[in-house]
This record gives structure tokens, sequence and C-alpha cells, in this order.
DNA sequence: TTAACAATGTTATTCTTTTCACAATAGATA
DNA sequence: TATCTATTGTGAAAAGAATAACATTGTTAA
């Protein structure tokens, strides 16, 4: 792979490709970029460069056109059958998530579940049969799934953070509310909801003056 | 107020603050930039850089003195007693976030959540009375509350953000895989799940080559 | 008392990301 | 066909964020 891409192009032109998804379901054949950037809400300008890094290329009159530029940015991010995962931590938020990605279209699936609360073992929720945390890897093969989300309490994070590392997860959605250690062929994704909290009610205040 | 503080800022200010009550926890009484920095995962120089904004000084040889540091950056974020938020979107999700807020300390308290499905109106979850969306504004007077979660399907956030926005609202977490015009006074964090995922299956693929 | 040390506060530098600006281009119009 | 218009692709400039560097300072120890 030649450069490496930042993150938040790769955001955005995930998020191009959904909205281009939409576009294609309406029937919609051609859009302009700076329509799509309306859209996501961001500037034609930043939507133009990011479409760079992804080889395609418009038509100055017609703009873009819908499907071909949905189809370029798949090829870009190249997964080729969807993605399976894994999701450790069976509370609130981890059954949410789970909802949240077996419900909708299966681009990704997560395909095994895991808590430690012996409640809850070979519990079926949302179609995924609960196994308990410490049969992580006799359950699931190494390298048989790249990705994982961890949803258990801030103690116990680091801990199946390492177990997922060693099942040879490459990619961590930790929801837990603490810094990962891993090492730097993993990419962990930190989702701190107590933290964007803050974060917006600070801004909140500030705004009202 | 003098100058704007980045988003960066705020977010790992907050995170200093978190790290800071679990040593008090701990009766810890100081601690040097590297050590709170190496917990929160990043640098000290960031660390050190960050402080300057709340005004707060260390000791050279002694490092922070973890009560007082802790005490600069809540008076910083001016944050009187708990600030409240209502919520919109009874799913999954929605009621995940409740937990996740309700349940712990309570710093942030919801106050009152929305549903437009009939089923689940005047249900109470997690200590929230549920009422109908469309009354919004006669349940919660205007000014009430600045700070709102939306949890409800794509289609129907921008509609309920702007009744939020009506009702005084100046920052608003928005769970919905949309981009929500609001007045520029109105402060928005979005929090894509999918989107996300889609990151770190990016980047799970990129690392393991 | 003074020198040595280790950590801080802050300035300067580097690096990254976004915005600007405009030449190049494809189609529409006369 | 020649001209006009609106949009793209992209180099250059600007803005923003992280890192490095270092003078300053309080403490310890000889």
């Amino acid at each position: 792979m030649p450069s490496m891409v930042s993150e938040k192009t790769i955001e955005r032109l995930s998020l191009f490709h959904r909205l281009l998804k939409d576009l294609q379901d309406d029937d919609v054949t051609h859009v302009y970029s700076h329509q799509l950037a309306t859209k996501a809400g961001v500037t034609a300008a930043q939507l133009r460069r990011d479409v760079m890094v992804v080889g395609y290329t418009g038509s100055p009159s017609k703009g873009y056109d819908v499907k071909q530029l949905s189809l370029s940015i798949a090829n870009f991010f190249e997964d080729p059958e969807g993605e399976t995962a894994v999701l450790v931590g069976m509370g609130n938020l981890g059954r949410a998530i789970l909802a949240y990605f077996n419900g909708r279209r299966p681009k990704l699936h997560i395909v095994a579940c895991f808590d430690s609360d012996p409640h809850k073992i070979n519990r079926v929720i949302h179609n995924c049969r609960c196994h308990p945390s410490d049969k992580i890897g006799e359950i699931v093969s190494k390298g048989e799934v790249r990705v994982g989300a961890i949803t258990v309490p801030a103690a116990a994070a680091q801990k199946v953070a390492d177990e997922l590392v060693a099942l040879g997860i490459k990619g961590i959605m930790n929801f837990a509310p603490v810094h990962l250690k891993v090492p730097p062929d993993v990419f962990v994704e930190g989702i701190d909801l107590a933290l964007s909290l803050e974060k917006v009610a600070y801004f909140a205040r500030q705004k009202n003056k």
C-alpha cells in the first residue's frame, strides 16, 4: 500500500459511501461535490480532496456518477464479503451494540459474544449465544476474526484487550473508559461516552453566553 | 471568555480530570506529568500544554498536587451542580445510554425521555418515565435543560433536533447516522457507531499486511 | 552554602489538516 | 463551430495541533 490515509479521511469516505448508497436507492444517478458535501456536513473542497485518494474522477459538467464513485470507494476499502467481529461484555451497552449491528444490514456481523456473568452464559441474545469470557481463546480460533468490541467495565478492559490481541484481532472498538495498551499493529478506536458527554456539556455552557 | 479552547483539549482535560479523581480515591496526593500522561495515553508535553489552559501550575519537584489540579480543572469546566439532560428515542441504544448515565455517578442526570412508539409511553425505564415525542415542548419548559441526546432512527433525527433547539438546548449528542443542521449557537457531537466500526475494520485490514 | 538533579512552563518547530484559488474541462447554447 | 458556464482536480497558502527543546525552579544532598 502506498501512503497512509488519515483517520479523518477514512471516516468521511465511509460517510460519503453511505450517502451514495442512499442516493442509489433513490435512483439518483449523478451528484455534484457541493450537494454531497452539504449532506455530509463538510465543504465541497474537502470532499473533492478526499475523493482524490480513491482515484475516481468525476465530470466537470455532470459531477460524480453516483454508482461509479460508490464502487470506487468500496473498492478502495476492499472489504470483500462482510466482516465478522466478536463482542465482549453483555451489559446494557453490549446488548445495544449487538442489536445495532446485527439488526440492520449485515455489513458487519457479530459472530460470538462473551460475558463473565454466569447468569448470562448460554443465553442467546440477538442471534448470538453468550459464552464465558475466559473461553474466548477456545471458542474463537486464532485469525478467524479481525475486529472486536469491548463493552466490559473499565477494570476488566485491558485483560480482555490482551486476549483479543492474542487471538490475532487487529482492530478494537473500545467502549470502556480506559486507555488500552496494545501492540502497534493493532488499531484501537476509543468511544468514551462519558467523555463525549462532558464535552457536549462544556460547549453547551459556552454557547449560551 | 478569553480564547476558544479546542475540542481535543477539552476532551483530554476531561480525561485527566477523571484519572485525577481515581487517584484521589486511591489516596495518591501527587503525580508527575509523565505518569498521568501514560495513564491517559498521551505525551507528557501534551498534558503540560493542556494543563496550561486551566491556569494551574505544579511544582518542579513534587509534580502536580492531585487534589489541586482536579479542582482547577473542575473550576475551569465550571459546571456547578450536576447537569441535566433529556433523551429522545427509547430503542436499544437509547435505553443503554440511559442506563449508562443514570446508573453510575450522577454527574449528569437524564431527567426526561421520549419516544414516538405508543407502547413505550408512560413506561418507567431506569428511573425515567417515557413521554410521547411530540410532547417535548409541553413537558420540558424552555431553558430548563441544556443538553440533549438523540437516539432515534436517522429519518426522524432532524425533526427531533429542531424541537430540542426550540427548547433552548445548546448541546446535542447525536447517535443517529445523519448530519444535523442546527444554528451556530448549538454544539453537536455526532457519534456514528457504524462509521466508527467501518473505520476500525479498515485499519484492521491495513494492519495485518 | 552551593551544586546537581529532575520536572515544570512555555516558546519555537515540525507536522498534519483544511481552505483557498484557479487552470483545465466537458457539456450547453447560439 | 465558437463561446459561455459551472464544476472538477490540485498546487499553494493558511490554520491548527502535536512535538521538541530548553530556560526556570524547587528540592535534595554533599
